[in-house]
DNA sequence: AAAGTTATAGGACAATTGTCCCAGAAATGT
DNA sequence: ACATTTCTGGGACAATTGTCCTATAACTTT
């Protein structure tokens, strides 16, 4: 049973297929060419489309945990750990330009689809949401930190659609300036914000 | 000449087809059985599926146009306008909940495509852009005014997007209102704001 | 070296894809 | 009533889709 070196190889090759093409429009064909076997041999590892887009999803939800953790090593404090985050769209900027966010362009495409696997897609969302919530809860803002976190993933999901759409590399950069400037005053402003945006 | 009425019920049909289902993921099939002809009468009409699709964007283009001129005549202010342009996520929130938003996620598909299409499609988002942009700059904000109408744009997007993740209604309310919020800020404000996009 | 397990290539499969062609029907103009 | 244009349905086309099957190659384990 240590095909891991071959299937490993097909979930990374899809994944990224799945990423730049989208996962209707990338055939066994393309994965297949891009790992180097043939088709048949394929549903040896696994046995439908189906089964490799899981094994997509989960290896996304791995590293993104992965990435989280890191961040909270690697963050001073919480108000570095968000900027981590915001920074995403700098450091991907070139991929989200092409493609969009991996996250958001899966969960809407198998919300199209209809597909069951799209609550699974869009708990890497969750992922995000409740590491954020954490930070700004550790930022003395409990009881808003939910709203908080959203807005920010919000704006990251915007920005990359928009960048994608324009292609405007000038555009990110000016976003998440805006972004770092507003977590600099929320953190700065300390209470929680009497507007609305407070849920559970 | 007067097959428009075919022919409109054609792109009436794959316009909606594209925005539920995606541009890929809808075949000749698909439209040809929701229209009610037969697959061969289709090239009668468009030569190729890409013709259709631009069809398709130039009655978005269209429809937005008219759309915008409504609010232009119906908002007695500029911020109300933009308030109605805000509030689409409302009217509109069953269908984003399913399907996301029609312009980013057909602009996101057709970019992971390399579809020649793409920019075409990216023009709509310009069409609110402008709107916006007008809007703002009538509200004595004309030194940053685009990049007020792109903060709406992007949290827009990002409300869209995971609207159609988590499938939670009440989420769009919420933004909706801080939005809002945010637009009264922005117009109480007055003077342009140091960092451009500055919500809170 | 033999036996058994695991992995691979290649091809067959029905279905569907976008595209094209053509015989007529329907409408139009004379 | 006739001729011409405009439209439509049905089918054929090659290519591609996801899926499945089988013979054999490549390993392990004896």
């Amino acid at each position: 049973m240590q095909d891991g070196k071959t299937a490993e190889r097909i979930v990374d090759c899809a994944d990224d297929l799945f990423y730049r093409q989208g996962f209707e429009a990338t055939s066994f064909a393309d994965i297949a060419g891009a790992v180097g076997i043939s088709r048949g041999n394929f549903y040896y590892h696994f046995k439908a489309k189906d089964d490799l887009l899981e094994a997509v999803i989960a290896r996304r939800m791995a590293n993104t945990s992965v990435m989280l953790r890191d961040w909270e090593i690697t963050g001073e404090d919480p108000a570095e750990r968000i900027r981590s985050f915001i920074q995403i769209l700098i450091r991907n900027r070139d991929k989200i330009e092409q493609y969009g966010c991996p996250v958001g362009s899966l969960s809407t495409e198998l919300a199209k689809l209809n597909h069951t696997a799209q609550e699974e897609a869009a708990r890497i969302f969750t992922l995000f949401r409740v590491w954020l919530r954490r930070q700004f809860e550790k930022l003395g803002r409990a009881s808003d930190a939910d709203a908080l976190a959203m807005h920010l993933l919000v704006r990251s999901q915007g920005v990359a659609t928009l960048s994608a759409a324009y292609r405007d590399p000038a555009f990110v950069e000016r976003e998440v300036v805006s972004m770092c400037a507003w977590l600099a005053d929320e953190v700065a402003g300390g209470a929680a914000v009497p507007s609305p945006t407070k849920p559970h």
